[in-house]
DNA sequence: TGTTCATGG
DNA sequence: TATCCATGAACA
């Protein structure tokens, strides 16, 4: 990738970017090796065992006699011929080729007719963990640490990318693989390991740019909630009828999707696919949210996109005018120009889609105020010689290897630096800015930090 | 080497 | 003209 500074500020932000990510990749991250070599181990048992177990699965017996010597569990191609070919099983999803798809999503509906599948699924899991982390951990640590490189040149968006190993994926959504890595991961003797991320901070970052009035009433009275009030409009609840499911479920399956550039087609079929893990629970009810929205009227799916459509509809046009007109405006210019320029002055140009034309800017910045942050608070622990030292970053947030007895007034600093300083240096950021903290015990696990509760 | 899958923001 | 950005493993 090209980079194209449009500003010595710009090139300045990278410049001493790339200076602190040096010191980050250099201070790394204390891995337990003798705890990855047992836990290799054990996944390596449990690997072998989960693969007897399909061997004795009838729908397993078949494809083995099927493929013979060739057979091979972990092929997908052959699992592809043998769910959609052989068996005759309906495609869930279709690869980027057109070809059925064999993932995860397919496997968990499929799994019912086919039990095998539920054990495969087990498998693959598995073998993610040991295959591309706990592999990789030890692969590249040196004397017990992890140097992670954090290059700033690669991703076209002016974000970081992480490699050797990647550092900003390591598994946290599912509760199970993500225990069993984070455990490998600590802090120095007599330290906390911390991570500080920005609240939101994608969402924020672009009203920077649209300044919408409703989106800036969001992000400046607390007492509002966008994705509460979206989970009201396509789930016909109350606002007191909205739980942190129904919440999750508007923000990752409507509300972040649409801002992507996702529409209403493809949101009301996730939302649906996603509908009956959902309830209704107040004082005189626990029914499904289904069985609610046949009672307001929507009795199938079809209702349910329309349903949706208007939802979007409101949502563009109404809710949020000024956003839209933002993105026709940034649309219409990257046609007349061929390029889009970042608030923080670096300029994205070449062969751009109409979404990427619109998610470029905002992505950049959102990572640009994580990124002076660091600069920043690595400054002040180097001059000041802190023991306290800055061990890795991912997008939204800074990870800190925290001297006890420097803790508080650690938290003080981070909290004056990304929070105020920051809106000192770039005054388009109009909106307040928010961290959260989340932090081991001294001499914990990665895997077992919880928030602190921040008392200013 | 390209494709598909899985992991994260 | 329809979900943005990555890295890494395994297969063919």
């Amino acid at each position: 990738m090209n980079i194209h500074p449009q500003s010595a500020e710009a090139y300045q932000l990278f410049h001493l970017g790339t200076l602190a990510m040096a010191d980050v990749e250099a201070n790394g991250i204390c891995v337990d090796v003798p705890y990855c070599e047992e836990q290799y181990k054990i996944l390596g048992k449990r690997i072998k065992t989960l693969k007897e177990d399909l061997d004795k699965e009838a729908d397993v017996k078949r494809w083995k006699h099927k493929f013979g010597t060739k057979f091979n569990i972990d092929s997908d191609d052959q699992l592809g011929y043998m769910l959609f070919d052989y068996f005759k099983c309906n495609p869930i999803n279709t690869t980027k080729s057109g070809k059925p798809s064999v993932d995860n999503e397919t496997l968990n509906v499929l799994k019912d007719e086919h039990p095998f599948l539920e054990i495969l699924i087990n498998l693959r899991k598995i073998q993610k963990v040991r295959d591309t982390y706990l592999s990789l951990f030890l692969r590249e640590q040196v004397d017990g640490f992890l140097h992670p490189f954090f290059d700033l040149t690669l991703v076209h968006t002016y974000r970081s990318s992480s490699r050797s190993p990647n550092w900003q994926n390591l598994p946290v959504r599912d509760p199970v693989q993500g225990k069993v890595v984070r455990k490998a991961i600590r802090p120095r003797k007599g330290h906390r390991l911390m991570g500080i991320d920005y609240s939101g901070i994608e969402v924020r970052a672009a009203s920077w740019y649209h300044k919408d009035p409703t989106m800036l009433s969001y992000i400046h009275d607390k007492t509002k909630d966008m994705h509460r009030d979206m989970a009201c409009e396509l789930y016909c609840l109350s606002l007191k009828e909205v739980n942190s499911k129904s919440r999750y479920s508007a923000k990752n399956g409507f509300v972040f999707p649409e801002f992507y550039g996702s529409y209403y087609k493809q949101t009301a079929n996730d939302l649906w696919k996603n509908i009956d893990k959902l309830k209704l629970v107040n004082e005189v009810t626990q029914e499904s949210l289904k069985k609610h929205l046949k009672k307001k009227g929507i009795l199938n799916y079809q209702a349910y996109e329309r349903h949706v459509q208007r939802v979007e509809d409101n949502f563009w046009k109404k809710r949020f005018p000024v956003y839209t007109q933002w993105k026709d405006k940034q649309v219409d210019f990257y046609n007349e120009h061929g390029y889009v320029d970042l608030l923080t002055g670096f300029r994205c140009s070449g062969v751009m889609r109409k979404n990427q034309v619109i998610n470029y800017p905002v992505q950049g910045i959102a990572f640009h105020c994580l990124l002076w942050s660091l600069i920043q608070v690595n400054d002040v622990l180097k001059r000041e010689k802190w023991r306290t030292r800055i061990v890795g970053q991912i997008h939204d947030e800074m990870v800190a290897d925290v001297y006890e007895p420097e803790c508080s007034e650690f938290i003080d600093l981070v909290q004056r630096v990304m929070c105020y300083s920051i809106r000192r240096h770039w005054n388009w950021i109009i909106t307040p800015l928010e961290v959260e903290i989340k932090s081991t015990e001294v001499d914990g696990t990665w895997d077992e930090k919880k928030e602190l509760k921040l008392t200013a």
